[in-house]
DNA sequence: ATGACGGAAGTTTTCCGA
């Protein structure tokens, strides 16, 4: 099965592209992040026309997040439990596992902080969220084992992960605090998915809008899909697709996509 | 040089993202 995550930097912009993207690629399940629109505003009509169901989490103009599956996504849990927020940056929810009989998969779609600089209150927001994301997926874990965290994790964990590892050494995205954080989820019993495959080197999911950094590849990987241990030899690719980034409006961030026999 | 580009809110400019 095909799981995928994307931030699309406006749902309402990018509909055409994600309705075009789940007809090529029909994804079992797709997280998505940075909605930027209400509940009352998600289209729904629009994506059960493609034949996908949705749990989503929506606020005006900042965050929200949605996963779509193809069957009805089951136990939807919005938020970080005990970290009351008002920015909308997790979803949760079961997705039928189409190759196993032992359950449905738990899907976590999270919209990591930015931070914004490592001297920002912003920044102290995205630790402090980042340790109580980490203590609710050690519970989570336990609850629901089969489980993948798919999203905008606004971390580049290693040096591979930059195109220019020098200008943004220490920087926010990049700082040993985050990468620390990074490395904190892995140690709970995860995987990513992207690092058990070869890769072609300078693999990146997200570029500036601002100096030809696609064209350029001044590149980021900050979007991640990280499977829990029980799954992870089920992983038989993990790429990142960067057909969307070259369309005209494109979003910032290219989708990344797992497969899981 | 802290710019640029893109989106949103909403109005001629600001905030924010990464």
């Amino acid at each position: 099965m095909i799981l995928a995550t994307w931030n699309v930097n406006s749902l309402m912009v990018r509909l055409p592209q994600v309705l075009d993207w789940l007809a090529a690629q029909r994804p079992d399940a797709l997280c998505l992040q940075e909605l930027k629109l209400e509940d009352k505003a998600f289209p729904l009509a629009e994506i059960e026309a493609a034949g996908y169901r949705a749990a989503f989490s929506g606020q005006k103009t900042y965050n929200g997040v949605a996963i779509l599956s193809r069957g009805e996504p089951q136990d939807i849990q919005r938020g970080i439990a005990g970290f009351d927020d008002p920015q909308q940056r997790v979803i949760s929810a079961s997705v039928a596992d189409t190759n196993n009989s032992s359950g449905p998969l738990r899907v976590v779609c999270a919209y990591f902080p930015n931070g914004q600089s490592i001297d920002s209150d912003k920044y102290q927001y995205k630790l402090r969220w980042l340790a109580a994301l980490t203590d609710w997926l050690r519970g989570e874990l336990e609850k629901y084992p089969r489980l993948v965290l798919l999203g905008d994790y606004n971390i580049a964990p290693e040096d591979r992960d930059v195109h220019d590892p020098v200008a943004w050494k220490d920087q926010v995205l990049c700082s040993a605090p985050e990468r620390d954080a990074f490395r904190g989820l892995i140690g709970l019993g995860f995987h990513d998915a992207f690092r058990r495959f070869d890769q072609a080197e300078k693999s990146y999911s997200w570029w500036d809008y601002r100096m030809m950094g696609f064209r350029r590849n001044m590149g980021l990987r900050i979007d991640h899909i990280l499977i829990s241990t029980v799954l992870a030899d089920r992983c038989t690719a993990c790429s990142i697709d960067k057909a969307p980034r070259k369309l005209e409006r494109p979003s910032d961030h290219a989708p990344v996509i797992a497969v899981l026999e």
